[in-house]
DNA sequence: CCTTGATTCAAACGAACGTTTGAATTAATT
DNA sequence: AATTAATTCAAACGTTCGTTTGAATCAAGG
């Protein structure tokens, strides 16, 4: 799922960073704590990486290029599948949320973390994560309505934007806050299946989208 | 809207603390960034609020309060304009969110501002902030999950949470994100028109609430 | 007018930060 | 085995940070 032409060192320090930063955000995490953790000497991200924002750019590129990947590859089969057809609402919204959710899955270790490091890209209005935001989140957001358009051909092109927005903010809010889901509920509710959790959020979005205007 | 008390060289440091901190985030601002831009002195913050962690608190809690109680306060009244009878879906909704929505309507002056700071507060994971969120956010919610109960009795305890957090998400994303969308829709759709952005996102979460299981 | 308390101010404090340096060490190549 | 390149290391650099200090200024009250 990733490029592991990565290893030692570098290897090493990207997966401390990934850690520290999810828990302490992009200012609070220096480098010595990062070196530290990685077991390495403080100069090794300079060395490896030239600077500490070069290094959060990497760290998230590492996972956010095969999450995309996996996006389009899985909407390109259901559009092949679909013959000339549009693909069913549904199949978008798997295509859009399932290769994030199977971060989540035992045996992706660290998957978790990145959620959070999610919200701290959108959140945190970094200049040198503005590129990374648009390349990897508008960009690809287009595709992905340009689908939706094809599904509901009832839909204007804006209230398309609109509703895709929309959906983006359940999944996104779900996996990223999902502490706060415990937090509401008690604990009664938790983000540990994460089929279950991927059925919930199609079916609330499938709704909206299909929502009479 | 918010108790103005608050004056002079106070009032001064609050507004730019705003203003900074939504453009830049929490630890990239400084107090010298803020004391510049809010024409005082240094030390004036240390004086007026002691630590920079209490002034981020006051600055939050001098939007939050207000806006949480304009909430309840909303809620309130659709419950005793019911009678004995369960709100509408549609009132519950707007209860949750108009309150945030006016903020950017014109005359008030730094709410777009706010909004950013909302998502800082989610994102950004500083041990400071979390009593306020388990306060402000998660406390509050709960009142809303039983008028949710009531509204839609079909719903199980633990659907109705899972819904209301997606309900969030959506309404949180776009506000606090709207400039995703002016990008993904190269400019076709922009979060101006509260009212407008309002009936969307009720119309978007309503489907999704009373979406079949 | 003088005093008292509140506020402002310039200056400095120690700590922590990202980065650089140049030597020491390791690995690869011939 | 000798040489070259890649990597690690301890130490230091200059900067910026939040905070503190003590004197200066202001606003009233007696």
């Amino acid at each position: 799922m990733i490029q592991d032409d990565i290893q030692g060192t570098k290897l090493a320090i990207l997966k401390a960073t990934e850690r520290l930063v999810a828990a302490k955000g992009f200012e609070a995490t220096s480098l010595r704590a990062i070196t530290a953790a990685a077991k390495v000497n403080l100069a090794a991200v300079n060395y490896h990486f030239a600077t500490k924002d070069a290094l959060i750019l990497a760290m998230l590129n590492r996972r956010l290029r095969p999450i995309n990947e996996a996006r389009l590859a899985l909407l390109d089969r259901f559009e092949k599948e679909a013959g000339g057809r549009p693909v069913a609402l549904e199949k978008i919204l798997e295509a859009l949320f399932r290769p994030v959710l199977e971060m989540i899955k035992p045996g992706s270790a660290n998957g978790r973390h990145f959620l959070r490091l999610l919200a701290l890209c959108l959140a945190e209005p970094s200049a040198y994560l503005k590129p990374l935001i648009e390349k990897e989140f508008s960009e690809k957001t287009r595709r992905f309505h340009r689908a939706l358009r094809a599904a509901l051909p009832n839909l204007s092109d804006a209230e398309a934007h609109w509703r895709l927005h929309f959906a983006h903010g359940v999944f996104f809010h779900a996996v990223a806050h999902s502490e706060l889901l415990v937090s509401t509920s008690r604990g009664r509710c938790r983000l540990t299946d994460a089929d279950a959790a991927l059925r919930r959020v199609i079916n609330f979005c499938a709704a909206g989208l299909r929502a009479a205007a």
